[in-house]
DNA sequence: ACCTGAACACCGTTCAAGT
DNA sequence: ACCTGAACACCGTTCAAGT
């Protein structure tokens, strides 16, 4: 047997994914990712053309399983459906946290998840944001309830958030206030 | 005349700041920035204890802009207040991508400005929130209003928000909405 | 066909040596 | 006192050579 590697697109990103989830993002090295896999780091390049074209690949897989937490969450009821999409939402940054920050707060222009993507990942949310406020402001009211909801997280992640009170209580509030703004 | 370089901690941030709006966070190195302050990479050391000790630094000088920012627009009557400090937000991180984004959405846990001084950037905000709402939620909403800014700002510098309509008049009405949310 | 050793240019960082 | 040349370990990336 010459080199029974066995690794593949997908085995490669879980590791990646893994990785930035207990060492952090910035210490991901393409030497320390190869050899968690047993491999030199020059064979990656068989699979992916460069460190940003994984990270990109790592990212578009983030966006995926975001988009189906969401879908999943819409199809429970709740009294206010913007908040059950809210709580999915904030679920998935807090358990996915690296990930989270590297696919949708990287200044890198070429590394952010395609349009395509974030299309998809919008549609739960547009939906439980149709049934809040008038369609003719849906898609103001939906980019309002995506920064409001990316923002949260996203302080809350980068530690810009700490001090006092309880953040799950204080992120409900938050996202309910917004609801009733749009009046709901 | 020996080495007549005049740098220092002040000149050393500011040519960081400008080559990060010019070229990217991310194509700032150490040999480079040295090379345009007619410097040698290792004479940095002489004012900053690492990359990461400068970083902190030009986030530092972020973050004091924007207070200063904010505590301008403060002066200035507005309607809505919130919309106001929003409007002036905006605008600092519309005007400085790079640094606000080094400064607020960096993974890097060493490289936030210290807690100190987000507690002065969140003065004004919360001037104009306890305007707004109770004064007993005032943290809550305080909290929610720059989420949501952030937020906003955040997902607009990081090109997430680029498909459609005016995104000024957009940012508008996501924070009147929100306004409307406390009861004003 | 798939993998790797060796090499390249570039990093951040240290420190002895220069002025 | 202040700066730098040279060196170190580590990057991402390329490519000829190995199996």
């Amino acid at each position: 047997m010459p080199y029974p590697s066995q690794v593949n697109v997908d085995t490669i990103v879980a590791k990646a994914r893994e990785m930035i989830e207990v060492e952090g993002v910035e210490a991901l090295s393409l030497s320390k990712l190869a050899t968690a896999l047993n491999i030199k780091a020059p064979s990656l390049y068989r699979y992916f053309d460069s460190k940003n074209a994984l990270l990109r690949a790592l990212n578009g897989d983030t966006a995926m399983r975001l988009t189906e937490t969401m879908r999943a969450a819409a199809e429970t009821q709740h009294d206010n459906p913007l908040l059950g999409m809210a709580l999915a939402y904030h679920e998935f940054a807090r358990a996915n946290p690296a990930a989270y920050q590297l696919a949708f707060s990287s200044a890198n222009d070429d590394l952010r998840p395609d349009e395509q993507m974030l299309e998809q990942l919008a549609l739960p949310l547009q939906a439980a944001m149709a049934s809040i406020s008038g369609e003719a402001d849906s898609l103001t009211a939906l980019r309002g309830a995506w920064a409001l909801i990316h923002g949260f997280v996203s302080l809350e992640l980068t530690g810009q958030m700490r001090r006092g009170g309880d953040l799950e209580a204080t992120f409900v509030r938050v996202v309910e206030a917004y609801s009733r703004g749009w009046g709901s």
